[in-house]
DNA sequence: ATATTTTGAATGACCATTCAGCAAGTATGT
DNA sequence: ACATACTTGCTGAATGGTCATTCAAAATAT
């Protein structure tokens, strides 16, 4: 599907501002995955967007303006994900650290375009301060529920590891199991999956197998 | 220290191609690593070695040839010195895996201006093959290695776990703290070894301590 | 003298940004 | 209905700046 396509009025004149700004992100995206950071140019994602040159400056009054709001949108969008999940799953901490560890692996966050893309931001977030801080908001409040989960698992499992620790080794390897995807050296977005999955079941066996929670 | 000061007899015109060649790796890393991927250039480069603007083209022939090399240069650097902390470490598995994790988080490896190289070339990888290449060569051998250690270590102690989903928690969770390094979120090389060496203490107590390898 | 290494100005390509003008809608008046 | 003025969204050629690369000349080494 091309950025340019919309399900609703977008075509024409008809667009409203907000629709355009998304389509522009879209093809932003397409564009960071397709070239990469470096070679992503205006005019190859005006072209994605089927929109003339001059367009992105109209909205966006520079690159760098389009680059931070398309950044801003996959971080909202990686928070809201979780965040939902979390809400959905049932009260108890299991079920919950289950769904937000199945959310980082959802098969609408791992497409190769936004993992890509995020790949992208990441390269340039060392030496831009902006992505850096949009990017490090990403992990904490993970992070930080993270360790509240686990924290409520040991005191339910009489588990014997320190909380703090755990988090650490947990996080890490999720987001290294992301790093993998990333590369595409043959990880795909089941077996990462699956490799946290077993980490979860060998860690808390009185609370998982490798199938999911267990009940009660 | 500038890239431009060398021990040896660099100045002047007396310098070898190799000499000269290493000058311009070094300035290509503190390029990366001041000013990211995307702004690097031939220009500030050649600045940061001392030398003149044509001097690049001369030795590398195109700024992509230097990038290349540059990222070989530190893939080899990578390569040989966990493989000399493996070789230098005596001939159990246990000594040998704390050897090659140790070697991961050594000082000399993971300098600020190193680890923003790294993260540079990461972000680019994705969309160029050459790139994807060598940094995937990386972390092939290493994970061979590792997966022999803790097959080693499983068959000498008595382990239940299986010693590839092992693997893959181990080699995650170490690249999930190399990146967290790189991202510079208070994560520091200390932290982050304490936090490998927490972990082999927790699934190998048999074998490890917190300190280190047990004896015998 | 010849070969090698280095310089730095010139070249040409690429690219973000600008802006004058066009097109499509909307409001007001007749 | 129709005409007129005004607003908003959009276009794409022109502009100016940045940058990798080239190369003739200069400096140095053999």
């Amino acid at each position: 599907m091309k950025a340019g396509d919309e399900a609703d009025g977008a075509r024409g004149r008809k667009a409203s501002k907000e629709t355009r700004r998304g389509q522009l992100i879209e093809a932003t995206i397409d564009s960071l995955a397709k070239r990469g950071y470096s070679e992503t140019t205006m005019a190859d994602i005006a072209d994605g967007a089927g929109l003339s040159r001059g367009i992105v400056n109209f909205h966006f009054e520079s690159k760098e303006n389009l680059l931070i709001a398309t950044l801003q949108f996959m971080a909202d969008e990686y928070a809201s994900h979780w965040m939902g999940a979390y809400d959905k799953a049932g009260p108890r901490a299991a079920d919950r650290l289950w769904a937000i560890v199945a959310a980082d692996f959802d098969r609408r966050l791992c497409t190769r375009r936004k993992l890509a893309a995020w790949c992208a931001f990441w390269g340039e977030a060392k030496s831009r301060p902006t992505y850096q801080a949009l990017c490090g908001a990403r992990d904490d409040a993970y992070q930080n529920t993270v360790q509240d989960l686990l924290a409520a698992l040991k005191a339910e499992g009489g588990y014997g590891y320190a909380t703090e620790a755990l988090t650490l080794a947990l996080c890490a390897m999720l987001e290294g199991l992301w790093f993998r995807m990333m590369m595409g050296d043959g990880m795909t977005r089941e077996a990462a999956h699956d490799g946290a999955k077993d980490w979860l079941a060998a860690v808390f066996p009185r609370h998982f197998t490798t199938a999911g929670p267990k009940a009660e």
